[in-house]
DNA sequence: TGAAAATTAGTTACCTAGGTAACTATATAT
DNA sequence: ATATATAGTTACCTAGGTAACTAATTTTCA
């Protein structure tokens, strides 16, 4: 167990250049498609709640939320708070959804299809509890 | 099921971004780390050796173990192979070592220390046969 | 055997993505 | 009316990646 985190680590890093190879004739990135995926979900979002949502800064998603713009893959939505900037996928923005999910999709499965269910829900849960865990400590 | 890889890089940003708190006294970062910790355990090593331990490509160790190098926290050793660069820890990288694993130990047991040792058993294993199906994969 | 070809180690330039600190503008609370 | 909180941005840090390169080593084979 020794090397838990370190595993753990190497594996992230695996997928995520691995999700990103098999979406790059979309010119899309795993992090860009994560937002694209909220937002097919949850039809508008506004930044603060994607932020919320992946527990990533606000900085780091107002950049990626720019590239998705300047690619017209979202737009803008009316909103009453000024401060605001609630967004929704395009047309475009759709159809580049649909492409990456069925990529992502197959892939992902492909990639569980050997390991027992079990297993599985074990590992999710016992993330879960991680996750728990760490967002409980206190900030430095 | 459906969240499983969300969850999954979920819990690797905020680790990361929290060893990164931990070890902000010691003006380290989550990736010198594990160089660190690598060379401690390894005494001398090639960027190569480095590169292929932890699947990260070898610009992106090139510029961690020249800031490294910058710190003064490692040092060349003499080779053979006129390309190889073998670096060892100096005195000053050891006694960051030391620094950052006792705060780095406390912190992982920490974590962990609620979880069943069965659960955490069948987690790691789950990882290592998703790293080993995703290593699988032939590169697109 | 020795020159040419292929491989290997590392670097440079440049892309996206994560973070923090400090800021502006708007909305809400006092 | 003023103070405080919230939404988002800008500037700048580290870390991941790819593509293309140099220099040194190893392999090939005429």
């Amino acid at each position: 167990m020794e090397a838990f985190f370190h595993q753990y680590l190497q594996f992230s890093r695996t997928f995520t250049k691995k999700i990103n190879e098999h979406i790059a004739d979309l010119d899309l990135y795993q992090s860009q498609w994560s937002i694209v995926y909220y937002l097919q979900k949850n039809k508008t979002a506004t930044l603060v709640e994607i932020s919320n949502y992946f527990q990533v800064e606000k900085p780091t998603i107002t950049r990626t939320v720019n590239r998705l713009e300047d690619r017209q893959l979202i737009e803008k939505v009316a909103s009453a708070d000024k401060r605001e900037r609630r967004i929704q996928l395009t047309e475009k923005g759709l159809d580049v959804y649909d492409q990456a999910s069925a990529v992502i999709d197959a892939f992902e499965k492909q990639l569980v299809e050997e390991i027992p269910k079990d297993d599985l829900e074990i590992t999710f849960r016992t993330i879960q509890r991680l996750l728990f865990k760490i967002n409980k400590e206190e900030s430095v």
